[in-house]
DNA sequence: CTTGCATTTAGACGTTTACCTAATTATCTC
DNA sequence: GAGATAATTAGGTAAACGTCTAAATGCAAG
């Protein structure tokens, strides 16, 4: 779970995500829309991916990235997590 | 909310934050509970303050700390927005 | 008002992070 | 295989972060 907070602390980061929620995009399709080199969007889609909110499949000389809403709903259920106030023994969750 | 994500970055203060969950506590209280100086504490509680996440409320020569549960909450909605796929204009969201 | 406890602030130091440019890898086309 | 394009990896640098010890502040009690 830390990357994954870690992934969300950078703005560029959520600005990806934001992006990907669109719909997916090309590394290059992504990187065009940041003031910054190349190399460094593919540090933050490495990243984003390292933390499993993102997943990359090849297609050609492309490489596809796309929201993993999966870890995205692990997520937040981690995060409500820790706000809620313990109950006695949740004896497995509703 | 940059701040925000940003704070919930460090094992530690999410631990903080699952330790005031079950209850307000004091700094010393936390601090009590992990292995590095009550100095080190003090900045992850400052941190966690200046996000927003807990509140801080003097009692006599103690300083009593606690969950901020609404902006916790506007933080698990963002998140929530930054995964949700996009609809045509939510107008004022249910 | 001085002493003592609880907590924060100041200053220093090593590590991590984000960024850059340059070099490399992977794929496609000829 | 050579050349072009897409994307990543390598190497370097400056800023941010987490931690420490020491000093300062806030409050309470003698």
């Amino acid at each position: 779970m830390d990357k994954t907070y870690k992934a969300l602390a950078d703005p560029t980061r959520r600005e990806i995500l934001s992006l990907l929620k669109d719909g997916d995009r090309t590394a290059g399709e992504i990187a065009e829309g940041f003031p910054m080199a190349w190399a460094s969007v593919s540090h933050h889609l490495a990243a984003l991916k390292d933390a499993g909110l993102i997943l990359a499949t090849r297609e050609g000389q492309h490489i596809r990235y796309s929201l993993n809403t999966t870890v995205f709903q692990e997520l937040v259920q981690h995060l409500i997590g820790l706000a809620q106030k313990k109950r006695g023994r949740p004896r497995k969750e509703a």
